[in-house]
DNA sequence: CCTACCGATCGGTAGG
DNA sequence: CCTACCGATCGGTAGG
């Protein structure tokens, strides 16, 4: 039992280590011996803990995008506006990735080295993702809160790159802004970006 | 003289070749090997044309880069208020990229294998691009076109990402929106989102 | 542009 | 978690 909880802790622990090493150098150019280095054993002992490099990805991906869906679901039962349920999605989104930005970044950069089938099923996890903010901002220019003028597809993509770079930029110990705060601040810009105008 | 216009033809041949593998891929999963095959000679060829792997890589970075400091450069000159020349800035990266998405999609993502010395100059010449980019932000608050509610640092990297994640998603092929329109469309929804809301 | 080849490094296994 | 090791593959060179 005590073992069974070392091993899963140590484990826990691999892939953390992981998740910074594939950050920095990529996840190709990371090797086993790189990471082994970094947890001060062997490379070999690294296959105790898992069962294989790509096993570390796909917990990696599949985890976070685990965390994202669950955030989009607790926003998507409320009963608020069309820009409100944006805003909170958003918000939502920033917090996920606010609470392991390390994880966040593999698993925006990463995750296309994942063979098939995981792949194919990570694609389809994210599409659904934002098929169902792109459902909302529909539903915002149905309703007029949003302007109709607008590419639907192009305002989901570019709200969807606003939030996925944010790993690579922002740095929590900067001092500069709070995760909570850049939530709401990115939220604003973006929603009232489409935003019909008052005439 | 033949010669030497050949063997430019083809080494820009190479460099295209490896761009599409490079996006693909990613620069460390790709192999000169691949290229190679993709090309129809075998590897060691390669190195008629190129003295190394990551000579196609700086060489696709600092163009890229080359372009879209001319870009900005142009609209810098040109007297027009902050929000206007955000907007022109915006449509000019937008038109750089769309000129060549393979290329940008490396430039984007496949940066950071570069080494040092270019990294660090790679990385000088985004600081600057992205710093003037700010300036052009600053003096809209300054002047009263933009909210001074926002954070500055969070706007331009937000514009950043929407702009350097394009080359993910925007497919020409696919009949969707033409490179023109998708630039003005993003130019709209994101200098709407800075702009003051009139009262 | 090719054949032949190099040393280095890769992910992973056997067996303890 | 280690030692010892495997076959595969890497970027690149020599010499033509």
């Amino acid at each position: 039992m005590t073992e069974a909880i070392a091993n899963l802790s140590r484990k826990e622990q691999v892939i953390r280590k992981a998740a910074e090493l594939f950050r920095e150098k990529g996840y190709a150019a990371a090797s086993m011996r790189d990471l082994a280095q970094l947890l001060g054993i062997e490379a070999a002992s690294l296959y105790s803990h898992i069962k294989s490099k790509e096993e570390i990805l796909r917990s990696l991906c599949f985890d976070m995008a685990a965390e994202f869906r669950k955030s989009l679901e607790e926003v998507e039962k409320q009963n608020v506006s069309s820009s409100e349920k944006l805003r909170r999605g958003i918000i939502g989104h920033i917090q996920v990735m606010a609470k392991d930005l390390t994880a966040s970044a593999v698993f925006m950069n990463e995750h296309r080295h994942l063979s098939q089938p995981y792949l194919r099923d990570f694609l389809l996890l994210r599409i659904n993702y934002i098929n169902r903010f792109k459902t909302i901002i529909e539903e915002g220019v149905k309703n007029g809160e949003f302007k109709s003028t607008i590419d639907k597809k192009l305002a989901v993509m570019t709200l969807f790159s606003s939030l996925n770079w944010m790993p690579m930029w922002y740095d929590p110990s900067g001092g500069i802004i709070e995760p909570v705060e850049l939530g709401v601040q990115l939220a604003d810009m973006l929603v009232n970006g489409l935003k019909q105008t008052p005439k």
